[in-house]
RNA sequence: GCGGAUAUGGCGAAAUUGGUAGACGUGCCAGACUUAGGAUCUGGUGCCGCAAGGCGUGUGGGUUCGAGUCCCUCUAUCCGCACCA
């Protein structure tokens, strides 16, 4: 072999591996473990782009060298294959999603090929596979068949559940979940109800249950989301605006797992930020709950006590201290009592002349509410509104009637949908007070400025607080929830922000729910009867009546009579579980065989985006400890170490169209910057040099920043920065770069353009009409700036496109693309291949002995390059192997005993062209990954003498050279022997000589 | 507002964890060879200075013989959450 050919030893070698299925992963082996996983990817239609495989290489990366390090190795791949984007272009074109998917597939596969993982492609897997899915049903089965038992703080099947009621009744059972939606029964009522009876009583106790729920309905997309799936009140695929509405749906009540979620965090190895990320979306808050008694009597006008049966607002707080402070109570207008109470306080009270209007007024604010989409609430979040209920509570504390209020400041979804406003210690309580004129208390000596603002100080002590006037804030708050438990109007309680998953979407690609309806009750289907296909339809829209479009399937019955759930399963379920999958991903008789499972346990290298942080990574591990609690997995948790790869951000060409109407309607009085381009500098641009381009665009910059900046001085108050991006008057227009290049271009005149833009930089054109800029942003096909891995390799083969990535900076790190540097890993592979063809020709490789320099370096690449694997620091192993290359070519070695070993090394980052090298070697049999990695010999590393960096007083002045064996006391004698403090001590004497053995000297003066 | 992270040459970045700041690569400058190319090779390149030397890791302070690294202050940027009671 000639030449360094990438086109060819990279398909020649690609093709060796998967014929002889190099990869394969044994089930069994004498040899430890390691899983390393990837997150499969959703294929969609555009392909890979130079992002994608960052993470993928550094993951091959680790595996490759595992198997060096004779580790057992899974490296598996496979394809989130249900989702939208298929099932929409399916709407479009009729195309069935299956095939859109194939398609696609095949694409990422040839792809991923093309950059040499070393996949065992035999354990691929594909969620949209019935043979697949079949298990993510079973798995839904499962949770519908299970309770979460709260004494034992697991998840149990149901029938332990329906044993106790038999037994004794709904007495004594401590579930997790809402109790207000489920029925109290004596064992002997269990007894005598129907079947039907008995599933109703026990479906509010299912892990896996139907509720009517407030969804994000997204009408754009005809389906619901999930919190994670709702950006700023918008879908977060599509950007269509997301309504809630009650709707009946499918839940999995991952609240059970809150607090399991939380703790199992301390002891995982992920980044932190990821960690911290899913704290925060579980969001437990400690604080308790009180209930606030509402009297109701048809005799008063003033609403005082009576002798009726009181209501309760049960509110949750995590401020009990402040309780004397709560001079009214605010529910969510969602909350039922609103409207309940206020109707019957209205029709009681009739002499109150001022009660109609009160009336009226609420229950067109909580109409209002309802019909305000998310994005408007958030939108108005600022604004203050609300609307007095028409009845009061009695604050237990004060024995005080304080008002009930309406307002959508406070949310349905969390607590109990009810606070109690404390105006004083409060930020958002103070202002509603403030506006619609409700007293403000002080709770506290230290609250300071209570006229301009809420102070939640937790300092000094209270006042006007009855029992805890004086106490501080630990002192009252034991007091207080000792009351509210002895008096039993509340007690101390947990609330977590996480809600229940919803679970259903009403999509055709994706998973069946595998429940049938029988009398409108909700079954499960036999598992014997798994899987649940997904039927054919001919048309993947909703039906004319509003169903799913399953709704379009004909004879979709189970056996040939019960009509089927018709909403599919969300796009997280089947990636919840898939890494278990790929230990036996064959199996049909089980999800994981047993053996398999307990040999693979925990994956121990989980590579991916942060994007997943909340999603997938809280339901997976929701699933798994979930699976763990019946007994069908092992370990604790389901991925022990995570690292997110940074994201590889693109280039984006911008043209953005000035609004002229902007300034005049806001009544401000402007001129836009302009920068005037005479025609003459853009030809001079055009045919310019690098250098005198550069001159150029400081120059255009300059001037822009000029005119920024005078606009600024004149009108303080707009603030334009130079960044387009801020400039949120002006509508940014996406345009192509083609497009650019070709339309707009020459009536630009001129664009400003530099390798280092972060933000864009704005250029006018002669009349003012275009603004051009660049930004720097994820690679996305929507915003034309995705480079394709596929023309890299062509151009400098896989191995070349890998070392590049890893050697662009830190895995973990976000990087804007950039090819600039691709030349230099391209320079690296053929100095590394002329070391072993020198003449261009045949390999010329001696067995000479090496020489005490040369093992010094191969011994330091040995072990820099293990080093920097084990700590995921792949940039520098990069940089380690180009020293090493450098010193040996320097070096002149072209020896076998530097070689081989150094051969081995490379092979993780640059497989391909290690084999190749391996084979010319010698060694025709097998690959180079059944090579084992070379020992790292120290005492190649020692050297004789040292040179000793001598500093005065810190200053490095001079170099001195002593024996590697010389003490630190003989050292300094010598340099206090030599003329090193004549020459810099300015005629002071030493008063200290710090000797830092193998280091450094350092001479005080 | 709350939480997390980051800040080092023209650019991507190193720094043995408190010990010669800027390795490696790009870019740039000069040179060699050339069939003139975005090839290859050699040397130089943090900033100021002719030099000696001085200054340099976002800002200001501190600890230390010695700080990019540890402590405090401030600033900027990025990310996540957000009327969460």
């Amino acid at each position: 072999m000639p030449a360094y050919r990438p086109e060819e030893i990279e398909k020649k070698w690609q093709a060796h591996w998967k014929e002889h299925s190099t990869f394969r992963a044994q089930n069994n082996s004498e040899k430890p473990k390691y899983y390393v996983l990837d997150m499969f990817p959703y294929p969609s239609g555009a392909g890979l782009h130079v992002g994608h495989p960052l993470g993928y290489i550094a993951s091959d990366i680790v595996s490759r060298y595992k198997r060096l390090q004779g580790f057992n190795v899974l490296h598996p791949m496979g394809f989130d294959s249900f989702g939208l984007p298929a099932e929409q272009y399916a709407i479009q074109t009729g195309q069935h999603p299956a095939l859109t998917t194939e398609k696609n597939i095949d694409t990422y596969i040839k792809q991923l090929s093309s950059l040499g993982f070393s996949y065992d492609w035999e354990r691929e897997i594909r969620t949209s596979d019935a043979s697949y899915y079949k298990w993510t049903q079973w798995i839904f089965l499962k949770l519908f068949n299970s309770w979460y038992n709260l004494d034992t703080n697991r998840a149990e099947p149901l029938t332990a559940l329906t044993a106790h009621f038999a037994e004794r009744g709904s007495e004594g059972i401590n579930a997790a979940g809402d109790a207000d939606e489920r029925q109290v029964f004596t064992a002997g009522q269990w007894q005598l109800f129907t079947e039907q009876q008995k599933l109703a009583a026990v479906h509010p106790y299912r892990l896996a249950y139907q509720q009517d729920t407030y969804v994000n309905w997204c009408a754009g997309l005809g389906t619901v989301l999930s919190n994670d799936e709702v950006k700023d009140g918008l879908s977060e695929r599509g950007g269509f605006p997301v309504e809630r509405r009650l709707m009946p749906q499918w839940n999995l009540r991952i609240t059970a797992y809150a607090d399991r979620l939380l703790q199992g965090l301390d002891n995982l190895d992920w980044p932190d930020a990821v960690k911290e990320m899913q704290r925060n979306w579980i969001g437990r808050s400690v604080g308790a709950s009180v209930r606030f008694p509402v009297f109701l009597d048809e005799e008063s006008a003033s609403f005082v006590v009576r002798h009726q049966q009181p209501e309760h607002i049960e509110v949750f707080t995590t401020r009990v201290d402040t309780i004397y402070g709560a001079t009214f109570l605010v529910l969510a207008p969602e909350h039922p009592l609103t409207l309940q109470l206020g109707q019957r306080a209205y029709e009681i009270n009739t002499a109150n002349p001022e009660g109609e209007t009160t009336w009226r007024n609420l229950q067109s604010y909580v109409e209002q509410a309802k019909n305000r989409s998310e994005r408007d609430r958030q939108a108005d979040a600022k604004t203050i509104t609300g609307a007095f209920t028409g009845f009061y509570a009695r604050n237990p504390f004060t024995e005080k009637d304080i008002p009930v209020w309406t307002a959508d400041y406070v949310l349905a979804g969390y607590g109990t949908g009810a606070v109690m406003a404390v105006p004083s210690g409060d930020q958002r309580d103070w202002l509603f007070a403030t506006h619609f004129g409700l007293p403000i208390v002080q709770i506290s000596d230290a609250q300071k400025d209570l006229d301009k603002q809420a102070d939640p100080t937790k300092e000094g002590h209270y006042v006007n607080s009855g029992d805890i006037n004086g106490l501080t804030y630990k002192e009252a708050t034991e007091q207080l929830l000792g009351t509210l438990d002895a008096t039993g109007t509340g007690e101390a309680k947990v609330t977590y922000r996480l809600r229940d998953a919803i679970f259903g979407r009403q999509r055709y690609w994706g998973e069946p729910i595998p429940i049938y309806y029988k009398d409108g009750t909700a079954y499960g289907i036999a598992e014997s009867d798994l899987p649940l296909v997904l039927p054919e339809i001919d048309e993947y829209k909703p039906t004319e009546t509003g169903e799913p479009p399953l709704g379009r399937a004909q004879n979709w019955l189970y056996r040939g009579q019960y009509p089927y759930e018709l909403s599919t399963m969300p796009g997280w379920a089947g990636s919840s579980w898939y890494y278990l999958r790929y230990m036996d991903p064959t199996n049909e008789a089980r999800f994981v065989s047993e053996e398999a499972e307990k040999y693979w346990g925990t994956v121990d290298l989980y590579m991916g985006g942060a994007e997943h942080a909340t999603g997938h990574l809280l339901y997976a591990r929701f699933w798994y400890l979930f699976l763990k609690d019946l007994g069908f997995v092992s370990a604790t948790e389901p991925f022990q170490k995570l690292i997110n790869q940074g994201m590889i951000l693109g280039r984006s060409n911008f043209v953005y169209r000035l609004d002229f109407t902007w300034h005049k309607t806001h009544g401000v009085d402007f001129t836009f910057p302009q920068v005037f381009i005479s025609h003459d500098l853009v030809l001079q641009y055009k045919s310019a040099s690098k250098q005198e381009k550069t001159v150029i665009e400081d120059f255009v910059f300059s001037q822009f920043n000029k005119a920024v900046d005078e606009i600024n001085l004149a009108n303080p108050e707009i603030g334009i920065a130079i960044s387009a991006v801020k400039f949120d008057p002006f509508h940014p227009w996406h345009v192509d770069v083609n497009i650019v290049e070709n339309d707009i271009l020459d009536q630009i005149a001129f664009r400003k353009w530099r390798d280092d833009l972060s933000d864009a930089i704005l250029i006018l054109n002669k009349e003012g009409n275009y603004i051009c800029g660049v930004e720097i942003e994820k690679m996305s096909k929507s915003k034309y700036n995705v480079v394709n891995p596929d023309v890299l390799i062509g151009k400098y083969g896989a191995d070349a496109l890998r070392l590049y990535e890893m050697f662009l900076g830190p895995l973990e790190q976000y990087k804007p693309w950039n090819t600039n540097g691709i030349s230099g890993v391209g320079g690296f592979i053929k100095k590394f291949w002329r070391l072993f063809h020198p003449e261009d020709g045949a390999l010329a490789v001696t067995d000479e002995p090496a020489t005490p320099a040369e093992l010094k370096a191969l011994h330091r690449a040995i072990q820099k390059v293990q080093e920097d694997i084990e700590k995921f620091s792949f940039n520098t192993s990069v940089s380690m192997f180009m020293i090493t290359v450098n010193e040996l070519t320097a070096l002149n070695c072209h020896k076998r005993a530097i070689l081989e070993p150094l051969v081995i090394l490379l092979s993780p980052y640059a497989p391909h062209l290690a084999e190749e090298l391996w084979l010319e070697l010698g060694h025709e049999a097998g690959s180079i990954s059944s090579a084992r990695y070379p020992e790292f010999r120290e005492e190649y590393l020692v050297e004789a003498n040292v040179v000793y960096p001598i500093a005065i007083n810190g200053k490095v002045r001079e170099q001195m050279q002593f024996a590697a064996a010389a003490t630190g006391t003989e050292i300094e004698t010598a340099v206090l022997a030599s003329d090193f403090l004549a020459r810099f001590g300015e005629g002071k004497s030493a008063k200290k000589v710090i000797v830092v053995p193998g280091r450094m000297v350092n001479v005080v003066v």
